[in-house]
DNA sequence: GACATATAGTCCTTATTAGAACTATATTGG
DNA sequence: CCAATATAGTTCTAATAAGGACTATATGTC
């Protein structure tokens, strides 16, 4: 297979992400946050908090990251930490009701703001799209492991 | 058409790309460059060189950052600035020789480590995945435009 | 030629990014 | 019970990211 024959998809993948990011982006940031923070928020809203290690997973931001991407939220009050009952080395993070609001504001906003891109797609469109995705993305993870 | 049918096709995209950028991002770093420096490599490799600007819209690193990443390709001697013969305003970035060198050499190294994940795509999966992506990054573009 | 407007690149600011080293705590096996 | 190993989160570092303000230059109109 032509090496050449995949560069096509890589810089429509890398377009295609970043015009996405460009579309949320901006409309996140109307809403005070950064990206980062609106991923921690939308994790976060509606459950009962949840540890830095589950949120680097459902982020996949990381855990150096992680520590000073909440301790922004925290200096705005909208997130706040409380040690684990169960594992002395771990940290629960929790939306606080300030948080809770921000999130019951913003997060359906984001969703009609996102949704809007696709009004032109079908059902059968959303889910082929999906898996082509999924099939690509599974592509590049069964590269990672075999590292 | 319901506005959360969507979100597995967000989701699918972010991880997709993250799974992308982890593949890519990693071989970039044992070549010694950052995925952003490497970009602007690979963009100028067999050019005569381009305008900021022109890079900028190649890459689509904003400009206030490609200042920074173009000043340290140019402290490693990788790249060099000229003044545009034309517009006193611009200036042309084009790689040194030591930078012609390099790309030669990690260009095809790269390709190969990226084409790693595609092996088990035919040609038809390759044309299908890539008017899929072209089609979800239109979608996103038209709504920017309407802003 | 003068003036208004636009543009190319730089500088600045705040936030994020990735990953290694570190400390405190947990787990496992003998 | 103790030692070895692993893990959670923090700290650190250098680089990137995004966008606005700025300066110097270009363009267009009168």
């Amino acid at each position: 297979m032509s090496r050449k024959s995949f560069l096509p998809i890589i810089r429509e993948l890398v377009r295609c992400y970043q015009a996405f990011e460009s579309h949320s982006g901006r409309h996140i940031r109307t809403l005070g946050l950064t990206p980062a923070q609106f991923d921690i928020v939308a994790t976060l809203g509606n459950t009962d908090g949840m540890s830095f290690k589950q949120l680097g997973e459902k982020t996949l931001i990381t855990k150096g990251t992680l520590t000073g991407v909440v301790d922004r939220l925290a200096a705005k009050k909208l997130v706040s930490r409380v040690a684990s009952p169960t594992d002395g080395r771990s940290q629960i993070a929790r939306l606080t009701s300030k948080g809770e609001k921000l999130f019951a504001s913003i997060f359906p906003s984001h969703l009609g703001h996102l949704g809007r891109a696709f009004g032109e797609f079908s059902g059968e469109d959303l889910q082929h799209t999906e898996a082509i995705l999924r099939n690509l993305r599974g592509a590049f993870e069964r590269c990672g492991e075999t590292t």
